[in-house]
Parts: structure tokens; C-alpha cells; sequence
DNA sequence: AATGAATGAGGGTTCATTCAT
DNA sequence: TATGAATGAACCCTCATTCAT
């Protein structure tokens, strides 16, 4: 599984790398501290400045707009919150070598994903927020998804279905079902469970079988 | 009126009955639509009062308070959202006689809460929003669903559970997977999806489908 | 010279009227003094609003903005400083009558905009500078002179140059000229000149003169 | 170099010579323009240094203050604008030959000046709207009217007066008179007219008539 | 009860000015 | 000397809320 290492290379962490000024950084922080918390529309640059050790003068400087600033926080989440190298790596595994099972396939995304959410917690709840109200946000998103996602997603899915190991529903379908459980599975580990109250091992194999149960022949 | 908890009977649409005057029908129906569209920080209440053609003093007369308007516009649907009454009369129904089967609960179940979201989607759409952001929301939300629905909708887990239909989780985890696939496959469905894409029968075979395999023994 | 008491009746204070609130006028008159002493854009809607004993939201409320409230100043300006009706009277009662000199004409022309100027100090100096920046203004006064003044201007000096009166040079030249002197000469009197240094009588007298004899064949 | 008081050697650009830097020459051009083209007070330091390619800080090395800047730019024109070599070359040549006409004084003092707006254009823009605002440039100007110009224009206004050139009026008045004909012609043929649409000797030959014969005995 | 003018605190944003580099 | 990031006061404007009518 030398692949495998790809995974882990994804940089995680968001907003934090790159050529930022440490004035910038404490900005985007503090921003996405105060977006997270209190929404963007009722989120003052006021306090985001305050939170920030920051003048409020000098968040203008650098992102001439609350809502530029909001989009320079959410805008890099689309490429990692996709994580094209998690399919892309594990497709290429599968393909060349034919060993990889679906299960395998769910293991690694889900507990990679899981990752992600748990490390960019505030971040995913701006981005879930604005969705709902910046049609950009919804475009960007969809975009993304088709050119990066889909038809990886969707040959995947197509060579464990042609093996019999699928049910016989059309790939969007069952990619639909597929994304939807493990999203609201993350949404509700992450967001809404009490901390610690189910270990992630646990909650990985449950969610991984109720899938492959749920999608089998 | 000894039918009154029958299914057929739950006023599905909220807000618009109860003794109110004309004015406050026009601004409670005026504020669902501009907080649904905007969100509730980004509603002003002269666009609600314009929209409802009404004087922005007679919206505080009645509300005393912009934050006030939102709650008695959201709280009325947390008695109406986790709709007790399909759990009590399934429950009345399937411990009485004994002849429903998983199969018929899941899916009056989600017929009736597909049709609940399509009649309340603006409502349903601020519900999901301020739930992110006021506390006082969610832990109202999760005491009725503690008083209301957890028990009994527990028991019917049990029940089949017992009778050996349903895998060997705890109940809590059950349930955790029938309502978040519900509650994903009704936003992807009701929110997300071009309409009339997917015609509801089909769409709620396959979730009942999924949801039963996927937690079969 | 019946006709004469028309020109007395052109409301010469401007804003005034109208159906204005006391606010509005309050608003107005303090708006007038600020922009006046210190220019459109050194002035600020706080001190406009301390001023004028109102809240500053009171001024966006009626004048949606800083722009709004300096156009709704100067725009009305436009109908009255070129005072058609001098000419239209005028005009009237020497093509009608054919007994008023160009010197007489001269003297109420000067007399009237003297009176005018003098009731509207503030104002003009507000236009005046901002003609200077605003295209709108420039636009809006072109069209105004174009079509109110111009043709009857045009038509009185076309009368009195045919009868021998006046140089034989261009309309456009001659009409330069004598709006140019006057303009000029009202400046200096009422703008720069020390108060009462030079009194009326003697200064309209000279200014006539200089005009007749500048322009006389 | 006895004739450098001689007319045409006026240095008639201003802020171009003296010992500057580059960078400050760069600054002062950047900022005529910009002044010019919005007024001092709507005019951005930043929008000046970009312009002048230059930081933002170097603007203030160099003036401390913007208000400074406005200074040192429109300063100089004050010993410029009032032109007196025009006057003492003139007055030289008139008092101690005696051969020149009032014509040919107010040819040389009209060409000269034509030249001189057409030359120094924004900057004439900046000092007419910020003497409306600015009272130590009124005071200023005054002083180096009264130092310099009132006393040789008197002389020579007196001189043609006694000559019978000139009615009979108080020097002060002919001289308001000229000097408002001359400066108000000046605006309309440099600011306002269209360009080229007189060709400049009819306009000049215009202008001289006008006066003379507006303040001939 | 209903209105809508009035309020003023707070919003996002601009800008002259400072200062460490 | 020149820079440009940083500042914070002040700017124009919005908005929930009040209150006289």
C-alpha cells in the first residue's frame, strides 16, 4: 500500500499555510472563529478585528470586503473538502491492481473525511451556513464536484456494481446514498454527538456496514 | 372529534392557523418568506413589514422584538417537526393488532414527513439555519424530542428488533441511522434536487430499501 | 407695466416652500450652510445632522443619500437662477409694446438677479463649486439655459442689434459677454466685495453702462 | 542676464522647476492632476501616490500633511497668477516712452494670461475652488494683489484716465472692471467654451474692444 | 390598534497619518 | 530616504426599536 502515504499528504489544516502575513493569519482566524460562531451576517469586523489583536482598518487592508474576507475563508475548503487524491489514489490502486474491496474503498474515505471534518470543524460550518444563501458558494461547489469528483466517484462505483456487489440502481443514485450517509453521519458525529461517546472505530464499521448493507445486491 | 390524532389530521401547515389577527397571519407569513430567503440576520423587519404591507411599528407592537418574531415563528414547528403523533398511532396500531411490519413504519414515516417538509420548507429551511446558531433552539428541539419521540420511537426499535429484523445495535445508533438518512435523503430531496427529477415513489422505495437493508440482522 | 409685478412674484428663496416637514427644512437649511462653508465633500452628514437638531438617521431617511440631499438642494436651483420669466416678461413687453430701451433691459435683468443673489448667497456658492465636479450639474444647467433662455435671449438681442443698438457682432458672442459681465459683477459684488463698500445703485448704473457702451455699434 | 525680467522669460510652468527631487516632482504632478479632478477634499492621498508611483509614505516625507501639499502647490501660483512682471515691464516701457496705447496694454496683459491659464489650467481649477474654502489663501491672495499689482495697475489706469482715454470713473471700479472681463472671458474661453471653436485673436481683438469701449470717456 | 417619523447605536468602509523596516 | 503595513478616527449609511399621533 504504498499509495496509501498520498492520503496523509493532503494538507489538512486550511488557511494556515501559504504566504500569509502573520497579521493575515490572525485575521483569517479570528474570522473563522466568529463566522463559525455567529453566522456571517451577524458576525461584526469589529469583533473579528477585536478578536484578532488587529485594527479593523487593517482587515480592509487586506481583504477590501466582509464579504471577500468570507470568501477568501471558505473558497480553498472547496478543493480539500472533496479530496480528489483520496479517490484519485484509491482508484488508481483498484484499477491497476484489482485487490482494493468496496468496504476498503468506504473505509479509507470515511475515515479520511472524518479527519478532515474533525480538523476543520468551524470551517465546514461557514461553508454548510453560506451555502444555503450564496448561490457562488452552491455554483463553486457543484462545478468542483463534476469536474473532480463525479466521474472517478462514478467509475468506482460502476466497477463494484458490474462485480455484483452493488445494487442494481443507477450509479447517481447509489453515489447519492453513499454521500448523503456519510455526511449526515459526520454532521452528527462532529456537530451534534457529545464528544468521545462513541469511539470513531465503532462508528466507522457500523457506518461502513450500514452502507454496504444498504447498497448490496 | 375522536380522530383528531389520526395522521390525515395533523395542520401541517404552521403559523397560519391559531387565533391571530390578519395583520400578524401577513407578518408571520412575510417574515417565514424574507428569513428564508435571507437568513434572520441578514432580514431586516422593514423588508418584512413592506412585504406584508404593514407599518414597521405594528410588527413590534405584536412582536416586541425582531429576535421574538423569529422564536414564535420557529418554536411552533418543534411540536410539529418530530410529529408525534405518526410514532403514537403507529405505535397504538403495531402493539395492538401486530401486523405492521419495519417496512410499513419507515414508510409512513417518510411519506409523512416528505409531504410535512414540502408544505414547510421555508419554515424548515430557518429552523436548520438558527439551530446552528441559538442555543436555546436546540435544547428545546432535543427535550421534545426526549419527551415526545424518543421513547416511543425507541420502543418500536426494540419491538423489531426483538423480533429479530434489525441488526444487533444498541437502539440509540438504530435510530441515529433511520433519522439521518431520512433527514439527508428529505434535504437532498426537497432542498438540494431539481424538481421532479426523481418521482417520490421510486425515491421513497429506495431510501426504505436502503434503510432496511442496510440495517438487516 | 402691468406686467412688471411678474417678476416679483418668482419665489427668490429657495427650499423653502414646498410641503416640506419642519425636519425636512431644518435638514435642508443646515445642509445649505454646511456645503456651503465648507464644499460638498468636506462636509460631513454628523455635523449637518447636529446642526440641524436632528438625528442623522433622520437626514437618510428623507435624503436617501449624501449625493440625494445635495442634488434635492441644488436641482431646483437650476429652474430659478436662470428666471425665465425676466426674459418671458420682458421679452413680452417689448415685442408687444416696443417702448423698453436695452438699457432697460439690462436694469431689471442686473436688479432682479442682484435681489436674487443676494437671497441665495449659500446656494449659489454650493452650485457654483460643484458645477465644477459634477457632470450632472454642468448637463443639467446646459439644457435648462438651452431651453428656457437661450431662444428668447437670442430673439431680444437679435432685436435690439437690428435696430442698431448693439455691436454687430455674433448673438452668441454679444450674449456672452453680457452674462459674463454680470455674472462677474455680481460675484465681485456680492461675494467678495466688502458689504455696502459700493451701493446698489451706483454699481447697477455702472454695470449698465459698461455693458451698453461695451456693446454699442 | 539683465532681461530676465522680461515677459517672456515667465517661467509660466509651475512646480516644475525649483531644486526637487524626482520623486517630489512626480508627487506635486500627480497631485495637480488628481485635485484638479476631484477637488482637494475628495482627492486620496493613496490615489495620489499611485498615480505619482510612489508610496503613500513618501507623499508625507516630503509634506508632512495633506493640507501641506495643497499648500506648496498652490502657493507658488499666487506670485504667478497676479504676473507682475506683465504689469512692471509694461509699466517701464509706457511711463518712460510713453508710446504705448491702452490697447496694446490690454493686448499684452490678455495674451499673456490667455497663455498663462491655457499653460496652468488644473492648476488654476485648484486655486479658484479652494479659494471659495481655504481663507488664508484669500488673505494671500489679496496681499500679494495689494503688494505687488494694485499700486503699477493703478498708476497706469491713471495714467490713461488723465489721458482722456478712460471714463471717469474711480480707479478701483476700472480696474474691477477690467480684471473681472478679463478673468470671467478667461474662464469661459479656457474652461467652459469648447475648444478651438473661437480661434484666439478674434477672441482677444473681441475682449479688447469690449472693454475699451465699455470704459471709454 | 396601527402608523411611520424619528432615533442613535452600530454597521462596513475609507483615509490621512505613523512608524518599523 | 523610501516604503507600505498598520492604525483608528471619522465617514456614510442601516436598522431594530420607540413613541406621538
Amino acid at each position: 500500500m504504498t499509495e496509501k502515504d498520498n492520503i496523509d499528504d493532503i494538507p489538512e489544516l486550511i488557511n494556515v499555510d501559504e504566504n500569509l502575513t502573520p497579521k493575515q493569519k490572525l485575521i483569517l482566524q479570528s474570522a473563522i472563529e466568529v463566522f463559525s460562531e455567529k453566522g456571517y451576517a451577524a458576525a461584526s469586523t469589529n469583533e473579528i478585528a477585536k478578536k484578532a489583536g488587529v485594527a479593523e482598518g487593517t482587515i480592509f487592508r487586506h481583504y477590501a470586503t466582509k464579504k471577500k474576507l468570507l470568501i477568501s475563508i471558505v473558497m480553498p475548503l472547496f478543493s480539500h473538502i472533496l479530496a480528489p487524491t483520496v479517490l484519485k489514489s484509491f482508484k488508481r490502486e483498484v484499477f491497476d491492481n484489482g485487490y482494493e474491496s468496496f468496504e476498503g474503498f468506504l473505509r479509507v474515505l470515511i475515515k479520511n473525511r472524518l479527519e478532515f471534518a474533525r480538523k476543520n470543524l468551524p470551517l465546514l460550518k461557514i461553508l454548510i451556513q453560506e451555502m444555503a444563501f450564496q448561490e457562488e458558494f452552491r455554483d463553486r461547489f457543484q462545478k468542483v464536484f463534476r469536474d473532480n469528483i463525479y466521474g472517478k466517484f462514478k467509475d468506482i462505483i460502476k466497477y463494484y456494481k458490474d462485480k455484483g456487489e452493488l445494487v442494481d440502481w443507477e450509479e447517481d443514485d447509489i453515489i447519492r446514498y453513499i454521500i448523503s450517509t456519510i455526511v449526515s453521519s459526520l454532521i452528527t458525529k462532529v456537530l451534534i454527538m457529545p464528544p468521545k461517546e462513541l469511539d470513531d472505530e465503532k462508528f466507522i464499521d457500523q457506518t461502513i456496514r450500514f452502507i454496504i448493507s444498504g447498497l448490496k445486491k
